[in-house]
DNA sequence: CGTTCCGCGATTGTGCACAATTGCCCTCCG
DNA sequence: CGGAGGGCAATTGTGCACAATCGCGGAACG
């Protein structure tokens, strides 16, 4: 995958009603508004304009002013000038931030399932990696692209949640919401799939065994190595692209680099 | 203090417009009514009608919907049946949660506090609390009231920030701001003032010396001492009021209790 | 040729009207 | 007297129109 070099939003039309019970256009435009800049497909300085939004989805400028709103407030969108709204681009900074915030979180995750002991699916989920490892080989390199970068948030989502504490499965999916707006667009390796799977079993079976400290500790050592290739990704980016100090915000390795306005 | 005993927004009418540079109507209804419902003003089970907060903000329903929408999206607000809104009331589990989470986020700041070395910050801090332990006799028990939970959180807060990571500061503001809902209701004694002063002193000075192990520690120490406390009262207030099993979320000590209509 | 100022287009903020849905109350029937 | 059904009021979702603001381009002036 690799987000559509420019407009990403002109062939992605279509009516927003869906079957379920009850959605109104507002939620609809603010759920796949959402995934659409999480998953990378709204290119850097692209001005989201309401009027245009609202051709795309179908609907009027009220729900996806609504969309707009929610979205700016998660911090997802931001203003630039004339009030206009762009997407929020992550820098090098705040990406070490976020990992240092997500180890210990990740930390009192183990610990928590650990206590916790909801062996059914912590073995469902260790059942899980197993699989994939074994067919590895199979499914060969594709398997290593930005979708694995969802199916490893998956692992410590489920992780999260076996935790038996909302409040920290929600924040760290809100971390990972955050920290995959650069991850997506790594090429990640074969090898490090391999290394990944093998790490996350290793954490899985330390927790099934109770073992909260080891658990704990290749939790850290995990996730630490995660920032490690985030890091020196962007650093190989900023001295590839440019000298300037604060070069990797503004344009990404492969980014079409948008006019500021 | 305590809030208006029954129409919290009966009497709190008033134009919305400023001098500031540039206020947007919703945004001045997002803050507002975001303060509000934080600081405990909103009762229990009363509902938000769009109609009712435009008069109140002198605008119309547009902006305030968008500050619904927001404030429902932070989690502020739930919908209640037939799509109304209300204020979400924290439950006493997700309180332990908050808390458990908080204690290993606090952990980190004065971690990173204690690397960061920002002595005229860190020293600026200890002295605002040295002067308020001095102070103490003679403010009287007027000080421990609901608000001194905001100075108490602006202690947590300028510490978070002195850590230098911004990251770590927004999460610690989002769990003190939940937390809150619970907490503001406490009446606070002037022996846990007292208390809480010292606890304080205690860890900055460990930090102002360089000790994290010890900063951590104290910090630790003092986040469960409090969540002791909410957790004390919660469970007082539960078997004081009624003894159905979710009784706390039913109506807090001295709300009032809403019908449901 | 450079600079400044004006006007215009684009876009957002706000108000309002209409449709749809929901819950409640009253009535009617068993 | 109790329960079910219909009508009504209240409230929210959506669309649209108008006003305000901002930035940009062009024209006029030095």
């Amino acid at each position: 995958m690799r987000p559509p070099p420019k407009d990403a939003a002109s062939d992605d039309e279509r009516p927003v009603g869906r079957s379920a019970p009850r959605q109104f256009h507002a939620e609809v435009v603010y759920v796949e508004l959402r995934d659409q800049i999480l998953g990378g497909q709204v290119p850097a300085g692209q001005r989201l304009v309401e009027e245009r939004l609202a051709e795309q989805f179908r609907t009027s400028r009220t729900p996806v002013r609504e969309a707009l709103r929610r979205l700016e407030g998660d911090g997802y969108l931001v203003r630039g000038s004339g009030g206009s709204l762009e997407p929020a681009l992550p820098d090098v900074e705040s990406m070490s931030e976020f990992y240092d915030v997500r180890i210990v979180i990740e930390e009192l995750v183990v610990r928590r399932a650990t206590q916790e002991h909801d062996l059914p699916v912590l073995e469902a989920v260790r059942d899980d990696w197993l699989a994939m490892r074994a067919d590895l080989p199979t499914r060969g390199p594709s398997f290593a692209g930005p979708d694995f970068v969802y199916t490893d948030e998956s692992f410590h989502r489920r992780l999260a949640t076996a935790s038996g504490n909302g409040v920290l499965a929600r924040i760290l999916v809100d971390l990972n919401d955050r920290i995959r707006t650069i991850r997506i667009h790594d090429f990640t390796t074969v090898d490090r799939v391999e290394a990944t799977i093998g790490e996350h079993l290793e954490i899985i079976d330390a927790v099934v065994l109770g073992d909260a400290e080891a658990a704990a500790a290749f939790m850290r050592a995990h996730v630490q190595r995660s920032a490690l290739v985030v890091r020196q990704r962007a650093t190989d980016a900023r001295t590839r692209m440019s000298r300037r100090p604060g070069g990797f915000e503004e344009a990404g390795p492969d980014e079409v680099r948008v006019p500021r306005r």
